[in-house]
DNA sequence: TATTGTTATACTCTATAACTATA
DNA sequence: TATAGTTATAGAGTATAACAATA
């Protein structure tokens, strides 16, 4: 039987809608569905240049904030410093970032985006910006500002939080 | 210099702080940095009862819809069925979930919680959803349910999108 | 042929520790 | 001693393909 259709209105062997209310409960669970359908359509719409969210996050922040280190990359992007090295790594492999020398601190890289990266950031920050648009059609402008503000109101309050400690 | 803030004004060599102005134009990048807190303050949650927050969700789902299947099970969490097995074999090996045997189907099993799992169960449910009320008490009771709408409108505008094809 | 559950593989992200070279 | 970057390892989540048993 291939028809996904219930085969008719019986409640009897045949599967009822499985439920997930008690999920429901949790924004959590909520945001997290929400949020696959996001970086699905993220990774969607940049593979096509070659990277993936990570580095072109990582791309992003770069461009931004050129002559940063691989540390201050990390603070930024809230990631380890090992993460840092390896995305570094892929994105001076395509050309798009190069870590130059600091004379004043020979252990520290200043990274910066070649023109090619700054070319490529354009462009996906332009087709990124896009997708999301489309994807959050149905939300009107308003929405958008609502849910982001209270995305960062659960960022900064968890962050106070953690910082209070035990 | 141990010391993180500021070691003076200038703009001069010393770490300005990284911005990430960019990134932040994007929904979900803002998502994201919103769900890690509330992804690791779930886990820590859980962890104290031997489950994570996948095996947690699966008990959740089990619970609420005794003698589902397998593939039914992953139709509800949004997972592959290869997932499932590694899942609920977890479940059952800590003696929460039992997989029976369907005359009518001998190739399904009926998922139930034990009674050992429903007790578990309520123990979690009740500890995650204080857990997630003490992380989002910035939220007014008024914020937390236009969230949940907006996350809603999202996963169903994605779902709705994905199924009209290009 | 199609579906249920299973096994195996691989990739990404994450977390951790240990190491080097500098400071 | 502390920091910047590096290397290596492991766990978790995810995605895919192939397979046996059953429908």
């Amino acid at each position: 039987m291939p028809d996904g259709s219930k085969s008719s209105d019986d409640a009897s062997t045949d599967s009822m809608a499985v439920t997930d209310t008690f999920l429901r409960r949790y924004i959590g669970y909520r945001m997290k569905r929400a949020y696959v359908h996001i970086h699905n359509n993220a990774q969607a719409a940049i593979e096509g240049f070659g990277l993936r969210i990570t580095t072109s996050s990582a791309l992003h922040v770069v461009v931004e904030n050129p002559d940063l280190s691989q540390s201050q990359l990390c603070l930024a992007l809230n990631i380890e410093r090992s993460r840092a090295v390896l995305l570094v790594d892929e994105l001076e492999k395509l050309g798009l970032v190069k870590r130059n020398k600091v004379p004043q601190d020979r252990r520290s890289y200043a990274l910066r985006a070649t023109p090619a990266g700054e070319a490529l950031f354009e462009k996906i920050a332009a087709h990124l910006a896009r997708h999301e648009d489309a994807l959050l059609a149905a939300l009107s402008s308003d929405e958008k500002t609502q849910l982001a503000v209270l995305l960062d109101k659960i960022e900064r309050s968890a962050v106070s939080a953690r910082n209070a400690g035990a």
